[in-house]
DNA sequence: TCTGGGGTCCTAGGACCC
DNA sequence: TCTGGGGTCCTAGGACCC
């Protein structure tokens, strides 16, 4: 058997957890640049906030006053991947093996686990994870990762269920799936669930009732599995791969900008940004692209989007190397007189650091240049993030004086991990 | 005026090989 | 009129996820 645990509305629980205020309001996490909706508290959902929603839309369009009517924040990683650790860790010490599925969620096997201990097992995990964390989880158990996933859709739903649900039968799959809307199974999109609904597939059920060959013939091998999930048939096994195969950062810029210099601050931040990822997950890159962009939405500008990816001699997780090549890179692409509302770093072709295949021609002196970012390394651990940097990713953008930097009107505090924003409580 | 960021996997088609 | 068969590798783009 499958377990997913999926936290609820996981942002804007962080936030709850350290602001009793916000109990019963409703409250609503932004994106960066304090752009869209991307988490809302029950009370926000069920005034019709939607996900996704461009934050002016809630005043011009839904006529409310943000601050009074709704409590908006801007997200804050730093506060939630730390309580994502937390969560994680929690449940890493009730399940027997686990995979991290993205920052709110996760699968575990239940292996070994008897048929009349799932349902314990289950209940143990939402009363921990509360009771140690502060954020109210959902878990759905059964014996396909999709079936997992339909159960935990249940239980988010259905208060009856106590934040489980179980499929264990074939009774329950069949009722669990002929009530669910195509459109709500994992892995089907938007895209899909239009055509299905199209062909006459309404529910998941009808879904299963579907040939195999035309499942195939239509959606390709992705949605034969998510087929053959849904009729109880393991296909997909737990991940448990640590590190990633790609890693991006890219930003929308707070305000747009045109020259070059600005662009090289930016890209280079991204790209020591990238270094530093690789270096956590003990990997190195042996490509990496960059892309320029203007502002899409703005139909009187003129537009420009313009990517490269650069081929490294070696592989490399070296903050210099990459910032070096970005920019490179960026000199190719950019071109003048646009204004640009976005770029970002992408590296690629990723390897184990203790595996980096060298070049024969262009060895770098590998020796020196771990040590000095080592010492980037453990200064910034020390004294904060990006307190040592290059030159050329722009000194003074804590004060705001580089316009790409993104705007976060409503920032909480780094409860979690900032000794000055640690909660005071008057007993 | 204002519209996010970070991922994975698969497929089709082109260029090339024998 | 007739015009093979079997492969690999790479890339761009599309679909999906949170």
């Amino acid at each position: 058997m499958f377990a997913v645990i999926d936290c609820n509305n996981f942002f804007v629980s962080c936030e709850k957890a350290f602001n009793p205020a916000l109990e019963g309001r409703a409250v609503v996490v932004l994106s960066n640049n304090d752009g869209c909706v991307v988490s809302r508290s029950q009370e926000a959902k069920d005034m019709g906030i939607k996900m996704g929603m461009p934050a002016y839309q809630l005043a011009e369009q839904m006529g409310l006053k943000v601050g009074e009517d709704v409590v908006a924040f801007s997200s804050n990683y730093r506060l939630y991947g730390d309580m994502s650790r937390r969560v994680m860790t929690v449940l890493a010490e009730i399940v027997p093996s686990m995979e991290i599925y993205s920052i709110d969620e996760c699968f575990a096997s239940f292996k070994g686990v008897s048929v009349e201990q799932i349902a314990a097992k289950a209940a143990e995990i939402v009363y921990k994870v509360r009771k140690y964390t502060g954020i109210p989880v959902c878990v759905g158990v059964a014996p396909t990762k999709t079936l997992a996933k339909v159960a935990n859709w249940y239980a988010k739903r259905y208060k009856g269920y106590n934040g489980y649900c179980i499929i264990d039968s074939e009774e329950k799959r069949l009722k669990a799936i002929g009530k669910l809307e195509i459109g709500e199974v994992w892995g089907i999109g938007r895209r899909y669930s239009k055509f299905l609904k199209g062909e006459g597939v309404n529910t998941a059920l009808d879904f299963t009732q579907k040939s195999a060959w035309w499942v195939k013939k239509n959606m390709g091998i992705v949605g034969l599995r998510t087929q053959m999930e849904l009729g109880g048939q393991p296909v997909a096994q737990l991940d448990v791969r640590e590190e990633k195969k790609s890693i991006t950062t890219s930003r929308s810029f707070g305000e747009m900008v045109s020259s070059l210099e600005e662009l090289q601050s930016a890209v280079s931040s991204f790209a020591s940004a990238c270094a530093g990822k690789l270096r956590q997950q003990g990997s190195a890159a042996g490509c990496i692209t960059v892309y320029i962009l203007t502002n899409f939405f703005r139909e009187d500008l003129p537009r420009y989007y313009n990517s490269i990816t650069i081929k490294l001699p070696e592989a490399s997780d070296s903050t210099f190397v990459l910032v070096e090549e970005a920019l490179k890179g960026l000199k190719q692409i950019y071109r003048k007189g646009y204004l640009y509302k976005k770029a970002g770093v992408i590296v690629g072709e990723i390897v184990p650091c203790n595996a980096v295949q060298q070049n024969l021609f262009e060895h770098k002196d590998n020796g020196k240049l771990k040590s000095l970012n080592n010492v980037l390394d453990s200064v910034n651990a020390r004294y904060g993030r990006d307190v040592l940097k290059i030159a050329v990713q722009g000194g003074l953008a804590e004060e705001g004086a580089d316009k790409w930097v993104m705007k976060r009107t409503w920032l909480s505090g780094n409860y979690t991990t900032d000794i000055k924003d640690i909660i005071e409580i008057k007993a």
